[in-house]
DNA sequence: AACCTGACTTCGG
DNA sequence: TCCGAAGCCAGGT
């Protein structure tokens, strides 16, 4: 479970970003968002997660801090992406899409 | 060891 | 539509 978590946001393409929700429900529990916000804390040091791809289901940084907003924004511009809002970013745009984690099994 | 908390979402009223 | 409550689960108190 955690480990799909973790497997899912290792293998977000650069320039794409993906959901709390999206990421659950990929691997396997659509209500454990928070779970995957857990993990991040907790894991992405240990496995080198991309943690600045990883925002909530409307699109917002959802960090508290501000200097972490202003962080995870600086990464993510630098991957191409741009803001719509001071931070916001398109998901139609920018969303990965992914149906299922078997797409990522080929790694 | 029980209880609280969190980078969230979804569901029911 | 909007707001409160539940769901998930591991680490810290």
């Amino acid at each position: 479970m955690t480990l799909n978590i973790i497997k899912i946001i290792q293998n977000i393409p650069k320039g794409k970003v993906l959901t709390y929700g999206r990421i659950a429900k990929l691997a396997g529990n659509p209500r454990a968002a928070r779970q995957v916000a857990w993990t991040l804390n907790s894991s992405t040091e240990k496995y080198a997660l991309p943690w600045h791809r990883v925002i909530n289901s409307q699109g917002l940084i959802a960090l508290n801090s501000e200097e972490g907003r202003n962080q995870q924004k600086f990464l993510l511009m630098k991957e191409g992406i741009e803001f719509v809002g001071e931070f916001e970013i398109d998901l139609s745009k920018y969303l990965w899409k992914i149906n299922s984690i078997e797409e990522i099994g080929n790694e």
